[in-house]
DNA sequence: TTTTAGCACTCGAGGTAGTGGAGTGCTAAC
DNA sequence: GTTAGCACTCCACTACCTCGAGTGCTAAAA
């Protein structure tokens, strides 16, 4: 479809521009070592290649841009693999000193890193917690009738909320009630500890304990666990301002709104598929952020995806750099999770 | 020290550029209905006010704006308490429509409430557990030797922690350990824990318990509740782009900047004494946002003090309706977290 | 046929007056 | 003590100009 030519010329124009920000002209082209061909040639294939799509033109007197349609043929077919400096090496080791002995830590650390290493904004989904096996359950009162419900989950993670018991129902009952979850649910998967429920247990429930109806309520109440949305952590919002594109500061507010909104980001990092995922302006289908790229990769505990990682930036951004960033941490922080989740 | 006349004028001149944000001039005072001087006139005393800085001048042809003097004085001696519109207890009613049943949603809500309403930045720094009382602990054991530590306080909050198990020391030895625990410190405030531990149960531990020296670091590990530090809710920064103060995308990055670092947030909301607080432009110490007002109020759980809300906008602030929403919202606030943790 | 040199043309960025208006300070009259 | 009048100041805005980077096209060179 491309020559090798017009691949070449691509390359160097996406590479100058990701640095520059400037639309590129032909003599900066031509000029560039590798290239052995004067701006005249240059010039009439960025014309084809404007004509085909991959580049555009701010204004007639102007040097190229590359368009979406650009950017995507470079990430797919031109994109040499990073190649990480001495500097990275550094400053990753540096990052690295610190102990981190809790969950929120790592997650909250590796945003920092990642954001302070690509320059763009960076976001992560928290583990979800309904694939992972329930280890502990219980009740503690409080007052009257209000207690709080506590889930421990094999991995380690603590689910907690308010319930509260019906009227006239005893607290030895409840502690039955109790023992009977814990002894029958421990090991079965949080998502399915409902269904579990209504299949195995409902009879002997209704055998055992007294006040059945009322029970239910309570036990829905004390199963209920959707209620906690997942967490989704964010950094360097800051670094975007620092881009050309972002001095604008419409553009910065709409993004900046669209940050405060957490399920529109749980929505972007929902995983479509395992690996590292690259989504090119509107591919992103969300018309704030027309002209920025999402690249996204899952991090798993023990081999199971159970969150996101993203990074946010312009269109115009350091693919090779970020891919390769972003995968060595998704696959780091994968490991620091499985270590802290089996303890030492 | 200042004449009622100059007094008014220094009135009218703020409360018109809270509006305006433009410098305000002499012709545009003395129009003001209720002055009944010429610009004239007016120029005389605006001259005495700068002279005794409180206004000042952008430059020689402008009108005057406040200084931050001129803010001081006017939030002392001229605040009129803020008359409720309308649209404010419309905009509060619709706010009230949704139901809350879990301490950070009501925290999240008010934040978002009060950015909205004021259209600044709001911060809200979440409740210290450390003056609550325990009310149950707990250790769930994982694999290995590494367990989840949970210390319920009596108001519902849950705190949780990972821990490890000295080598060598039974299942049973640490459940004795934690029924003991929970017997002698249930009732004691979280703040108080490690300190009765030394006072009282050290020898009865030794007596009670085989490895008693291995188990001091474990119980020093279950009780380590510090390393949680506050949580701080922030929401609105948007609005500020608004500002038009904050149009300038370098004070909006040290802004932002500033967001980001959780430790001077907790710092800034710390509470200096109670009621409404009002920092202006350098009083507030800290030279990335020289140019921003922070009015502060804590909130209470049964009368304490645990937590504070924060506003923070440019010194052109409304100071009088920013003053009165912090105020009612804060209450209400309070109101709701001690229903919350009465149960219903 | 492909590549390159040359040239006229385009268009935006940035610099330089010039103008209008809002506001001031001062003086002198009320 | 207050106000009208007036000269003066300074910013914001506009219009205009120039410069240079970059283009497309044509015709010559390879």
């Amino acid at each position: 479809m491309l020559t090798e030519r017009q691949k070449q010329i691509l390359l160097a124009i996406i590479d100058d521009y990701i640095i520059s920000a400037e639309p590129v002209g032909s003599r900066t082209v031509s000029k560039k070592k590798g290239v052995g061909y004067s701006a005249a040639t240059i010039r009439n294939e960025m014309a084809d290649l404007e004509e085909m799509g991959f580049l555009e033109q701010p204004h007639t007197s102007a040097g190229r841009i590359p368009s979406q349609k650009g950017y995507r043929f470079y990430v797919d077919h031109l994109l040499t693999p990073y190649m990480w400096t001495k500097e990275d090496l550094l400053a990753l080791h540096k990052h690295y000193s610190m102990r981190i002995d809790r969950v929120e830590q790592a997650i909250q650390h590796t945003t920092s890193i990642l954001s302070k290493m690509t320059n763009y904004m960076t976001m992560i989904l928290g583990p979800t917690i309904s694939e992972n096996n329930l280890k502990h359950l219980q009740i503690v009162p409080l007052f009257d009738r209000s207690a709080v419900s506590i889930l421990v989950t094999d991995t380690g993670h603590v689910h907690q909320h308010r319930v509260t018991f019906p009227e006239g129902v005893s607290l030895s009952t409840i502690e039955k009630l109790v023992n009977l979850l814990n002894h029958r649910l421990t090991g079965v998967p949080i998502s399915k500890m409902k269904e579990v429920v209504a299949r195995e247990l409902s009879d002997e429930l209704m055998r055992y304990v007294d006040h059945y109806e009322k029970l239910t309520e309570l036990v829905d109440q004390i199963l209920q666990t959707e209620q906690d949305t997942q967490r989704v952590y964010t950094s360097g919002a800051t670094r975007m301002l620092e881009q050309p594109e972002f001095r604008d500061v419409e553009k910065m507010k709409s993004l900046l709104d669209l940050m405060e909104k957490n399920e529109t980001i749980i929505q972007l990092l929902r995983p479509e598929s395992s690996g590292v995922q690259v989504r090119i302006g509107q591919e992103i289908r969300l018309e704030e952020i027309n002209d920025c790229s999402i690249i996204t990769a899952s991090y798993t505990i023990h081999g199971e995806p159970v969150g996101t990682i993203g990074v946010l930036g312009p269109t115009r951004m350091d693919y090779g750099r970020v891919i390769s960033l972003i995968d060595f941490l998704a696959k780091d922080f994968s490991k620091r999770l499985s270590t802290l989740y089996d303890g030492e």
